[in-house]
DNA sequence: GCAAAATTGAAAATCGTTTTCAGCGGGGGA
DNA sequence: TCCCCCGCTGAAAACGATTTTCAATTTTGC
């Protein structure tokens, strides 16, 4: 999975007449070994320990790439930054997010999204993405 | 309803040992005669035409109590900015967002809710409030 | 009315994100 | 291989939305 995505972001660059470069192999290795929802920032610090001279911009502008590709999905959680997670074609799926620890768990429900697809075309509209979130407190949180 | 979110929100400052004042009356009144998903500076726009000396700020921090004493929910739909909606004690319902033209529209289904009931219990995780947007294009937009 | 405490508005600070710009470096063509 | 064009990079600055600061003002209980 991770050298499909990686094959994927190469094309990219190539289709698009984009060059690649020694930063965008390293942010590209390091960001499909973090772990899912990591913020930029978080990508920046752990590129940093090993790559002093690596720039924030040069993450930020790697991680736009990454999600123009599609290897990337950006996510919002409501905290005020954006993360981003790989999705090296693997199933869609949705967020439990435990407002006490902060875990973030992933789930997937078909029968959701069959329902989400019976709504939009009962207003006439084409879905081209939709998230969905569920905030709460998870059984650890729930425990104490 | 508008009176109803008006006497929660009394109640709320009472409660909590704050202050009733001129600027929270005239904002709050805005607040629910504005249009759904208005942003912080939509309102102070709106409120600025008829009240000169009411500063942004101040927008803001009642638009934090609204949402803090339930009459008002925060919206993120990825652009950058905070929306507010009034919930006056109406049901919980999720939007439908238009990348085209920005249109918002709103829906409910139970039986989404009911089962990401389910979800949560299967995972020992207790919901206290959950986001479904779904994105794409609005039958206008198609239609062109 | 008085005093204590909260509120206000303008301005400044803050936060994450994005852009700028001068120098660097990849890679196709000679 | 060597150039050269043009994209890329990193540091710093710009940015836009949000939040805080602070002195002056207003509210509220007594």
């Amino acid at each position: 999975m991770v050298e499909e995505s990686k094959q994927i972001f190469r094309a990219y660059l190539l289709q698009q007449g984009l060059k690649s470069t020694r930063q965008r192999e390293i942010i590209l290795d390091a960001f499909l070994k973090a772990p899912a929802h990591s913020s930029t920032e978080d990508l920046y610090l752990k590129i940093r320990r090993k790559h002093k001279n690596i720039g924030y911009a040069t993450v930020h502008r790697s991680l736009k790439l990454f999600a123009e590709c599609g290897i990337a999905a950006e996510r919002n959680f409501g905290d005020g930054t954006t993360r981003y997670e790989a999705t090296h074609a693997s199933e869609h799926h949705d967020h439990l997010i435990c407002t006490g620890c902060g875990a973030i768990m992933e789930f997937e429900d078909p029968k959701i999204e069959q329902l989400q697809q019976q709504i939009a075309e009962k207003h006439g509209f084409a879905i081209s993405s939709h998230r969905l979130e569920l905030y709460g407190s998870c059984a650890t949180c729930l425990a104490n």
